[in-house]
DNA sequence: GCATATTTTTACGTATGCATTAAATGAGGC
DNA sequence: GCCTCATTTAATGCATACGTAAAAATATGC
């Protein structure tokens, strides 16, 4: 007899957090699952796996597994091939530069339309915190603090747009690029630009000039692209 | 017993384009079944469908159409509402705006794009084909001509960036304006204007010019969302 | 007559079964 | 020994079956 998935007569407020994130239908679970096992890097980019293994794996039948990889096939993490089994989708440098190049280009309209919403300093406190962490992980030496952080910060900046679409394909784009960026956070330089451009990018959101908060970030992720890139090329990693 | 799919011992030569594009398995017909259900109105927007009745449409088990279905909401078409059916989303100005802001940027990172890859003509003769069929179709007075080159001329514009996240995030976000485009066709001022702007960025591509074709760009789109959504509320269309 | 409790219906989520067909394997000819 | 063709294997795509739970319909109490 299987478990109930949720208790019902409990109140909210008693349902601790991994609860309510843990995702109640098979399905959404072997979307969740899925997605850590690749960003983890356990199902190594360019891999290919049966659905048949996968369903054993997440103890399910093959139903929401290929579910699942319907979903993230449409979100560019894998690729369905016939009789191969599903392919772990690698990123290239050429493919980092597609996204970073789309990247720049969302992140930037998400800045400006930001900066013309006419936030309160209290509306910015969540954006202001990620970038008060960026810099305690910078003086902690912390690299993965730091990329938590920065993360977080991308994602407020996005959200602040009010632009729903935006949040959606941004967030389908770092996704791409995540496990690149995990590989490369070690080798890349100390983070102490980023820092500096972020503060200028939400003085002009606060400052109410789209122009600019559009246009700062767009040179950040300028800058990014190129360094992560060069990175990429010169440590010969081809694929990730 | 079920007719096959498809007739082995033909040479691919004798079989016709219709053919070649009908696709294959259930799956994919799905989809292209679903899609053009959806822009042609005959699922109307906002309205709920059962699986279960899809599938009868299509003659098939639910699920392909489950499977089509997991697709299209990933492209942000419908979304799968548990025991109310799969709902067509529908369109409202505020998402025209969200959209064609998106759109703005997208198009014209790809003209700059396109500009900077220093194509010869020859290499532009199918987005000036368009540019033409454009032309012929104002002096017709034939909107739908002009809608479809229209059409044509944006997706080689994409296309011409050399980006291909930007040619599919594009296409979804092409897909999702679809149905209130061709509202708005007839009720739109005849498009002169238009032909214009895509001859501009044409030049600059030509002359390599990329911060001019991405400028320019970037003023028909905003040009194009103004129109569009101003129609949108003058004539109280809340859902498209 | 209205609100609430109970039963019935039904659509979905998932598991399972099976025909199809691509790939792998092996046999046979040169 | 190597290439070609037949045979076997196995993963998929789809159909189908079924338990569950939401919604609808009905009954019950006031």
């Amino acid at each position: 007899m299987p478990l109930p998935h949720r208790v019902e007569k409990l109140p909210w407020g008693h349902i601790k957090k991994a609860d309510l994130m843990s995702p109640q239908s098979s399905s959404q679970r072997a979307i969740h699952e899925l997605r850590e096992l690749i960003f983890s890097g356990e199902l190594a980019a360019g891999s290919d796996h049966l659905e048949s293994e996968l369903a054993e794996r997440l103890n399910m039948s093959r139903t929401p597994v290929r579910e699942a990889a319907l979903t993230l096939e449409g979100q560019g993490l894998l690729e369905l091939r016939p009789r191969k089994g599903l392919r772990i989708l690698p990123v290239s440098p050429q493919d980092m530069r597609e996204i970073y190049d789309v990247l720049t280009e969302l992140e930037g309209l998400a800045a400006q339309r930001a900066a013309e919403q006419g936030y309160s300093a209290a509306q910015l406190i969540d954006i202001k915190q990620a970038m008060a962490d960026m810099d305690a992980a910078v003086d902690d030496n912390n690299l993965e603090d730091w990329a938590r952080a920065d993360d977080q910060f991308h994602r407020e900046l996005v959200r602040l747009s009010g632009n729903n679409r935006l949040v959606h394909l941004v967030g389908m784009m770092s996704d791409q690029v995540r496990r690149a960026r995990a590989m490369t956070l070690f080798i890349r330089p100390i983070p102490t630009q980023s820092n500096e451009d972020h503060r200028g990018v939400v003085d002009a959101i606060e400052r109410g000039d789209g122009a600019e908060a559009g246009r700062l970030h767009r040179g950040h992720r300028e800058q990014a692209k190129k360094m992560i890139v060069e990175l990429l090329e010169k440590h010969r990693l081809k694929k990730l």
